[in-house]
DNA sequence: CTAGACCCTTGATCAAAGTCAAGAGTCAAG
DNA sequence: CTTGACTCTTGACTTTGATCAAGGGTCTAG
């Protein structure tokens, strides 16, 4: 039972209001190589398939992540290892997770550090004794 | 044994320096109210403490882990609550930690996501086989 | 007291990531 | 077969987060 490969068929409006971005946006992540040049209709209009949406909607959850445009590009970028082998395309994808985790460990620290603020402020007194205040040097950053 | 609130007098060169900054983006931090206004010396020459160094690390650091500088001056606005009490400044120390647990919730589902595909490529065979390539829609993106 | 290193302000410029506008063609419903 | 919604390209504009340049004071080591 063969799948068809032809998924439907979307104008680029219909894509953008799917995926929840600008038409203008998609073109411009078009023009930047981050989303491949889709099929043309006759009349020169943009046809996409579906993939294109989960490809929209992985870019954009990526950027709210912090991600810029260029570490997202490494990311899609894994397939286009496709032509260089399986092999390849796991060790790229590899070496994504490790900075992943490392900047997950980092947020960590940075969590840590506050919540710790948090728990030992009492809540009341004098703003000299708040550890949060303190911790942020709001007093003496000048001088 | 009173501490001296007085500490040394850094020009704000050798504040970018220690900080690992440029000198003009500790002024354009100034004018964006990420600093607080330095004292001046009589010559206008700003003088700073060693506090600022230490916000402008904090704010370095934060930078790296995708914040905007618009979400770092929420951050510091923690010290600005000062005036309205301990309370108010827990308050909202406690609100951005919860942002910030959220997102380091979504990071790590992005992290398990690729760690699943990681572990689940074999590392070799067709790449239509490859789940890592099929996750990112590589193939029927366009249609 | 002067040279070289610093600092001042103002205003221009830059790159990233879009967003908008103009002018023209396309599509589909009535 | 026309009208209104949609799409095309090209190119200008915007915001954010800086960075640079010009023209001019300041500081300090020799």
């Amino acid at each position: 039972m063969p799948m068809n490969t032809q998924t439907s068929s979307l104008t680029i409006g219909a894509v953008a209001r799917r995926a929840g971005v600008a038409i203008d946006t998609i073109r411009y992540y078009e023009r930047e190589g981050l989303l491949p040049e889709p099929q043309r209709r006759a009349s020169g209009y943009r046809s996409y398939g579906e993939g294109a949406v989960t490809q929209l909607r992985f870019i954009r959850r990526a950027k709210d992540l912090g991600f810029t445009l260029e570490e997202i590009r490494e990311l899609l970028a894994l397939s286009a290892d496709r032509q260089r082998g399986v092999k390849a395309v796991k060790r790229r994808a590899e070496k994504r997770l490790a900075a992943i985790e490392q900047r997950i460990a980092e947020l960590q620290r940075v969590r840590d550090g506050l919540a710790e603020l948090v728990a030992s402020c009492p809540g009341h007194g004098k703003p000299e004794e708040c550890p949060i205040l303190r911790a942020l040097g709001g007093d003496e950053v000048s001088a």
